[in-house]
DNA sequence: GAGCATTGCGCAATGT
DNA sequence: CACATTGCGCAATGCT
């Protein structure tokens, strides 16, 4: 959701005037090296980011609303009311709740939490690999379940339309059966009626 | 996939010793937050990447290989293998061909196509709004439909479930008229027995 | 508290 | 050309 946007504005705060924690990487080029070639000299931007730059959500947002395309389906529109986001909600739409509370005083707020996360640290990419991978996995698993349950699903259905005609099938043999039953009943009461006038 | 790291790269190649043009996810977020008060003095390094970043994906993959962690269930390796991967391809792990093309001649392979993308344009940001939208009604589209199916696979199981009672109770049914059937048959034959032995 | 699992989101490539 | 889909990585959060 657009907690994350939230908690980044509060971790802008949380270091104000000072150089975000942050470095960025130098040299695109080389890949392989690359990765802990890292030397931290420079400012200390992480990957991608500028350190001036945030212009992550809040900035779409605002240009989204700017351009007269807000569609804001979601929490869209819920990053720039709620701070409340804060407090860790998840999708349960939680209703509205205006918690402005990290606005004020933001010098106490955020810092508190959130460590300085070092972008550029092995220890940092490791988790962000991991996680990748735990995401790969468990949007492979989630595909895999939908996959099966749209299969379950027309097999049911051509299931059921098998037990429907079985249905059909039995329901007519019942029938013919009540049929036959009927007349022998019918033999027998005219038999009984021929034996008793016979006698 | 990762073409789009690796298209990426591309892209950086493309632009050999300009400004990147920008790294596609470098800040994903905003999170990072720096975002506004970031002095956008800076070069004009869009949102939230760092002239020299770049550390898309390749870096992460890098990583994640030198660390010993790959696991690269889909297209982990791919990215790195593959140029080829920028021909478009997907998940099917597609085997790890190893095509190096990209890394010769680079000056001839990216540029040519895609087109020099500003990303601090208002058009860029304009259409990119609008793709974050049609993502988020497609998604929401998708949500909807996968409830729908997993509602019509528990439905349709209910169903089969009463559909199978039903046969179990005609079939009962059956067999009981069945069983009428036959005795009345021994009986008749009695009848005619003894009306036979009686005359 | 560390670690994997989920989830919403934006980006870019690609499909329609 | 615009919108729709899809795979991906990120970060927050859930869960253990």
């Amino acid at each position: 959701m657009s907690e994350s946007r939230v908690s980044s504005v509060i971790q802008e705060w949380s270091y104000p005037g000072q150089a975000p924690p942050q470095a960025h990487h130098p040299a695109p080029s080389a890949h392989q090296g690359s990765s802990s070639q890292l030397p931290p000299q420079m400012d200390l931007l992480p990957y991608g980011q500028a350190p001036g730059l945030m212009r992550g959500v809040a900035e779409d947002r605002v240009a989204e609303q700017m351009m007269g395309l807000s569609y804001q389906p979601y929490a869209s529109s819920c990053l720039r009311t709620a701070g409340g986001a804060a407090s860790g909600q998840q999708q349960s739409h939680s209703g509205p709740q205006q918690d402005f509370s990290m606005f004020l005083l933001p010098s106490l707020k955020a810092p508190a939490n959130k460590r300085y996360i070092n972008k550029d640290s092995a220890e940092y990419r490791l988790r962000r690999e991991r996680n990748n991978i735990a995401v790969r996995k468990s949007r492979d698993k989630a595909r895999r379940r939908i996959l099966l349950t749209q299969q379950r699903a027309q097999q049911l259905q051509e299931e059921n339309q098998k037990l429907q005609l079985r249905i059909g099938q039995l329901s007519q043999e019942l029938d013919t059966l009540r049929h036959v039953l009927s007349q022998r009943h019918l033999q027998a009461a005219e038999d009984a009626a021929a034996e008793e006038a016979g006698i």
